[in-house]
DNA sequence: AATAACTTTCAGAAATATTTGAAAGTTCAG
DNA sequence: CTGAACTTTCAAATATTTCTGAAAGTTATT
């Protein structure tokens, strides 16, 4: 397959990923064309490579730099703005990890904790089934709240290589 | 707050959750219905409970049984199907993450090995760029699949205490 | 202060995803 | 077999999300 075509792939393949998980299509197609530019390009070239408009790339392209994954370059001399992706994977899981822990799970624990005081005959198996569930939950996501902190703070080299010894290296 | 307000809270946020994450809202909040109810629900209960109509209620049920998340119930002597959802959430947890790495991940992977064996001179920027790029995407995800089989295949207590011993018990 | 070179905004248009509901399909008791 | 009690399907309607592009805003230069 010739550059080109493998490059249009991984757009359209990672474009359609994101989509699964909640993200919009062309902000995860314009960060898998940072991803695969050596140079950073400017919102003009990303307009030219997805063939979008200019309110579309300078709007999610906005929201890249809001998650932390695309930063803003600025060369010497020129008006103009480009953009450039973080490269190292590891580092991108991390961050988007991060940007929903603080978007999602952390709004979530102070309503689980309203939730699981609901009032009511604990005899009652409606109110039973509830509590139970919620609290459940809750228990759930505050061991995933710090099992996600730790990671978070964590260097690729010894996280992983924890998680490997762990589980076996070998599969 | 009173039970049917908690229900109802519960029922919107875990939409809310669900639309997050690529999981059409109405799925989602048909799980959180059954999540906290303690009897099995006919397909009209979940209609009637969150005013939606009969082919949606069908097709989203339909849709949570693909995923593993639920479960048909006949009651002896009677005609009508009930549903009742699985409410370990460990469980439903490591069948969410059973069921995407299935969708995705073990698609994904034979695409990046494809994508990663692009033509070109390696000397080129592009090309370079673009095959260290993939090479690491391929190199995270086959570490997270095999990281994501062991936890599929664990039991609860095992993985979470290891996890918290790895990352001290503490906050 | 005027202009050029950009970036940002946002109302309306377009695309995508979800929902409805009526008709068709199924199953079973009589 | 027939009809009642259900479940499933799917084309059309609706809702939601995303995108466009022209106008407004900004910044640097002369």
């Amino acid at each position: 397959m010739q550059l080109a075509e493998a490059k249009a792939k991984f757009i359209a393949d990672w474009g359609r990923l994101g989509t699964n998980w909640g993200i919009n299509r062309t902000m995860a197609q314009i960060h898998a064309l940072l991803l695969v530019s050596p140079e950073a390009l400017s919102a003009d070239e990303v307009m030219e490579e997805l063939a979008i408009s200019r309110g579309n790339a300078n709007m999610n392209l906005r929201e890249l730099i809001d998650w932390g994954l695309v930063q803003k370059v600025l060369r010497p001399g020129e008006r103009k703005e480009f953009f450039t992706a973080e490269k190292d994977i590891w580092k991108v899981a991390r961050q988007i990890v991060k940007e929903r822990k603080k978007r999602e799970l952390d709004l979530m624990l102070p309503v689980l904790k309203e939730l699981s005081e609901v009032e009511g005959d604990k005899r009652d198996k409606g109110v039973k089934t509830f509590t139970e569930t919620i609290n459940n939950i809750r228990k759930f996501s505050e061991q995933a709240d710090k099992i996600l902190d730790t990671m978070i703070k964590a260097d690729e080299h010894w996280f992983l290589g924890s998680l490997v010894k762990l589980f076996g290296g070998k599969s």
